[in-house]
RNA sequence: GCCGACGUGGCGAAACUGGCAGACGCACUGGGUUUAGGACCCAGCACUCGCAAGAGCAUGUCGGUUCGAAUCCGACCGUCGGCACCA
């Protein structure tokens, strides 16, 4: 009675040895045949094993390359491990274990699995992304960032964990929790590297329309990179200043660029003052700072502006000023008398010494401007300067060298105070009631002399430091903010002066950090304003829609000139007559610094005399210490920096004193370039050669889950992309086609976890069912796009049928159906191309359930298409027809379309569009001879007594319709 | 709120470009085989009426297009996933 049920044990790990031993999953590197190259998600491989959600993406992507190697592809389907991260180093602290030695067991165990479920990797290829071999080119592709300029240190607001205690980027938070435990994030500010993923955000979204991806994963991708087109405007502030311009050596308060600055100030309500420095061809620093002094009086609304050496002029007058001022503009100034191109005759008249402290002191802001193209000025001497007063400079083009211009705007921008904001809307400016910075906005700060409710403005700041984005979004309905009371600000349209506010609704990261509220037309702004009783007003017709706020397109109103124009001619026209059109992006650069041991070091050196240098290509790998203590400090550094003797190294430039970078890399850097290793793992000389990668990528099949759409998958685009523009990837996109897959929930049809107690573990059922009945069942749970919860009901029902093919092998009988197996053939090639695993498995039954014999050829026919689904018992059943080659290695049987159609086909008469009969006819019966069958059927009779015939439908081989009347 | 997907027996699900709704499997019911159980084999299985042939009614709800709708269109209800004050 044995040879009714098989016995899984005895065949599955014979076979298992035999294909590891015979390489009979091998891919090929000089093969002429055509590359497939199949890759599945690699695992990360935790202390609990694989689960059954790992089962599914490992098997579509083992089924689908073994019918492509059957079909005549040299094909790739490789395996490792993305051992870095969180969860090992965590798993190991809780087992007192080293994450080397933990990591190294659960491969171990993983591996394991994987063999006992027959999958068929190409095991010569398995990487590691914690073996310092591999981990050196992920630090060699982050020196090619950093030379590139597109690593970058900086600091900023960013999202840590306090659980983890490490920095997290923008996408690994998801709902305002960390991905990895769940814990609320919080915002930190510190100093960390970042990728610039944001220089290719246009490329991120360019490449996205050329790939055979789900469309649900494109538009996520999208949104993610949230690209939105608009304006940048400028607002000037309306506060009245009183602007005491200095002019220079050998100049004069009437030369043309003055009286256009007094002219485009007063313009703007501003007092104007241009005193004449005494003897301008042969100038002394008492008559020039005595006439600066005597021109005006000054106080906290004074800015005064010094072009060349009245910037001279103007620093040694705000050294001698008893109050401060609110400011000075330096346009093309110098501390010493170094000229660029010839000496000047005033530089003994001056004295070159400057009380820097006293100017601060004396002074709400200092701005040096400088000209790119001065003929005087050197950079010498900028530098100078900026050291003097511990400024930076701002680097500008003037409209003629050493501002000497007819009119010179870059001068007059740093003169007026302004608050810029991106809008979407330009049309509705003319709406624009108000205005909102963000609390963190840093014009905050320099206003304060104006503020008249400081204190208020103070404490609003310091409540919104202490929300968590999740509280700041979580009160989305109940906006809050503060009035700048004292400060105004000009719409450009209007030039009405408006209110301007701080309110939490504002994000710092987004645009500007500022923007025009204009109630009427935004949701938001209309809350706000409906909340604080601030004016609204509309200036896009509804056409008789009369709920505010009206959001969509319209005719403008109240708009001046633009009255009557169409919303998006009025978009395009005021965003240039207004500001400049601008785009923007909700993508922000990747925060890549861990603050944790089980990462990649970042392979830079600090240096106190040469700065950031890269370690240097042959001291790659930079490897993990050996440490005893490995936790996190919580401090947001990195348990590194307590390793002195890794720590301090000599600089590879100067050979001085220099400290390594102490925080390491995020998970997603192992990841974010592994399929490229596989194509040439050993290699110890590049990442991968050139040829090889040639030859293989892109990836052609890429399995793997939604939750990686906007991780993984869009790091992985960003280093293909990034590393095609340096000419080391040959293909742009590094995976044509995406194939995402549906998750496994326990029985009870929640997410399987640890903690809820469901997980299923598939060596359980390895063992009691065989490792193909685990994988025909597996798919048979649903599509592979579909959620679906585990349900082992069903798994006797496959076993079942495994049986029926064992019991058949032992008594196969002569028996001929060409037309079945051609159908069979034609359906499961279809099925695997189109991932369609269930419904090929049912396709398996129903033609077991039909054919109850078979002759011996058509019987081999149905072993291969069974192979990759069943690769054990096939492999069995083929090997005792007394074949010596593995059943993996035979060809995929090819259909005959001819044999695929029978000769009978049923065919239904319908009488008003309801069926009243079937009937069994010859295929391609035509539309006479079925309406006489039809017609002499007893039933079909019946329904067409005493009626008219009015109009027949004949759908060939499938029915006829009679409409009757 | 915005974007996307989906809603079919007791259950998991099929149904190609509109053409016999429920393939396949589980569970269930009856029968065969068996000392018995299991296993296996045969038959039945949306619902209502009927011995049957057959008829009616059925794919979340309501309406529309069509000879014919699970499939296309409109409105609504519900479930799931993603984003979430992005100006």
């Amino acid at each position: 009675m044995d040879m009714e049920i098989y016995d899984h044990k005895k065949i599955e790990e014979k076979w298992q040895k035999q294909w590891e031993k015979n390489k009979v999953f091998q891919a090929v590197n000089d093969s002429k045949e055509p590359k497939q190259y199949v890759l599945i998600e690699f695992p990360y491989p935790s202390g609990e094993g694989l689960h059954m959600g790992h089962l599914r993406p490992f098997l579509a992507g083992d089924i689908y390359s073994r019918v492509k190697r059957m079909q005549g592809s040299n094909t790739l389907f490789p395996i490792g491990w993305d051992a870095f991260g969180l969860p090992a180093e965590n798993f190991a602290i809780k087992n007192g274990l080293h994450p080397s030695v933990s990591t190294a067991k659960n491969i171990a165990n993983a591996k394991r699995q994987l063999k006992s479920w027959g999958v068929g990797f190409d095991w010569d290829r398995e990487i590691n992304t914690t073996d310092p071999k591999y981990y050196k080119w992920t630090q060699w592709i982050f020196l090619q960032f950093y030379k590139a300029g597109l690593a970058y240190e900086a600091t900023g607001l960013i999202n840590w964990c306090p659980k983890d205690k490490t920095g997290l980027a923008n996408e690994e938070v998801i709902d305002g929790k960390c991905e990895r435990c769940g814990t609320v994030v919080e915002k930190k500010e510190m100093k960390q590297w970042y990728l610039k993923i944001t220089a290719y955000a246009e490329k991120l979204l360019e490449g996205l329309k050329n790939l055979n991806w789900p469309e649900q994963v494109k538009v996520q991708q999208e949104n993610w990179i949230g690209k939105s087109e608009g304006a940048e405007i400028e607002f000037p502030l309306a506060t009245k200043n009183k602007y005491v311009i200095l002019h220079g050596f050998t100049s004069r308060p009437d030369r043309p660029r003055f009286l256009w600055m007094k002219r485009e100030l007063e313009r703007l309500g501003h007092a104007v003052v241009i005193p004449a420095l005494p003897n301008p061809d042969e100038p002394n620093e008492n008559e020039w700072v005595g006439a600066g002094l005597g021109a005006t009086s000054y106080d906290e609304n004074t800015i005064i502006c010094g072009f060349s050496l009245g910037a001279v002029t103007a620093m040694k007058v705000v050294e001698k000023l008893d109050k401060p001022i609110k400011g000075i503009v330096l346009a093309g100034g110098f501390v010493d008398r170094n000229f660029k191109d010839k000496p000047r005759n005033f530089d003994k008249r001056f004295e070159w010494k400057f009380d820097a402290k006293k100017i601060k002191q004396n002074t709400k802001f200092i701005k040096i401007l400088h000209d790119v193209n001065d003929t005087a000025i050197s950079n010498e001497q900028k530098k100078n300067l900026e050291e003097t007063l511990g400024v930076q400079a701002q680097l500008v083009a003037s409209e003629k060298p050493h501002f000497g211009g007819d009119a010179e705007p870059t001068v007059l921008r740093a003169l007026t105070e302004s608050i810029t904001v991106f809008t979407t809307r330009p049309d509705t400016l003319f709406g624009a009631t108000y205005m909102v910075l963000a609390p963190e906005h840093p014009l905050v700060r320099n206003l304060e002399f104006g503020i008249q409710n400081l204190e208020e403005v103070k404490n609003y700041i310091e409540e919104t430091k202490k929300k968590t984005d999740l509280q700041r979004s979580a009160v989305e309905k109940n906006k809050t903010g503060v009035e700048l009371k004292g400060i105004k600000a000009i719409n450009p349209a209007t030039k009405e002066a408006i209110p301007v506010w701080i309110a939490d609704y504002v994000l710092a990261s987004y645009g500007t950090g500022a923007i025009m509220a204009v109630p009427a037309h935004d949701e938001r702004d209309f809350e706000f304003a409906k909340k604080y009783g601030l004016p609204i007003i509309k200036v896009v017709n509804d056409e008789g829609d009369r709920t505010l706020p009206y959001e969509r397109d319209g005719v403008l109103i109240e708009s001046g000139k633009y009255s009557g124009i169409s919303s998006p001619t009025a978009r395009a026209q005021m965003a240039k007559d207004f500001g400049k059109p601008k785009v923007q992006y909700k993508l922000r650069d990747w925060v890549f610094s861990r603050q944790r041991y089980w990462g990649e070091p970042i392979p830079l050196i600090h240096c106190d005399k040469c700065g950031i240098v890269p370690v240097p290509d042959d001291e790659l790998p930079v490897k993990l210490p050996e440490v005893e203590k490995y936790e996190p400090t919580g401090t947001g550094q990195s348990p590194l920096a307590a390793i002195d003797s890794w720590v301090n190294v000599k600089c590879p430039k100067c050979d001085g004193k220099a400290k390594r970078e102490t925080n390491t890399m995020p998970q997603w850097a192992g990841s974010s370039w592994y399929w490229l290793r596989y194509t040439d793992p050993q290699n110890n000389k590049e990442f991968a050669s050139k040829k090889l990668l040639k030859h293989w990528t892109p990836v052609d099949v890429y399995f793997g889950g939604m939750e990686h759409t906007t991780l993984h998958l869009l790091y992985a685009r960003f280093w293909n992309l990034f590393l095609y523009d340096e000419k080391l990837v040959t293909a742009q996109e590094p995976f044509a086609r995406r194939v995402p897959h549906g998750i496994i929930l326990g029985p009870d049809g929640e997410k399987m976890s640890k903690s809820r107690g469901n997980v299923v573990n598939p060596d359980d059922i390895v063992s009691q069912y065989g490792a193909d009945t685990l994988r025909m069942f597996e798919p048979f749970l649903g599509p592979h796009d579909a959620t679906v919860p585990w349900n082992d009901q069903g798994i006797v029902g496959v076993k079942r049928f495994l049986d029926k093919v064992w019991r058949y092998g032992q008594v196969f009988e002569p028996g001929e159906n060409n037309s079945q197996i051609n159908k069979l053939t034609k359906k499961i090639t279809y099925d695997i191309e189109n991932f369609k695993f269930n419904t090929a498995i049912a396709a398996f039954m129903e033609f077991l359930n039909e054919n109850k014999q078979m002759s011996k050829a058509n019987w081999e026919t149905f072993l291969i298409l069974l192979a990759p689904f069943a690769p054990h018992i096939t492999e069995d059943l083929w090997r005792q027809l007394k074949y010596k080659d593995s059943i993996h290695s035979q060809t995929w049987p090819k259909y005959d379309e001819k044999s695929v159609k029978q000769e009978k086909v049923t065919m239904i008469v319908q009488v008003l569009g309801r069926v009243r009969a079937t009937l069994e006819v010859e295929v391609g019966i035509d539309q006479i001879a079925i309406k006489e069958l039809a017609m002499s059927d007893s039933n079909v009779k019946k329904y067409l007594a005493g009626k008219k015939i009015v109009k027949e439908i004949f759908v060939k081989d499938k029915l006829i319709n009679f409409v009757v009347k």
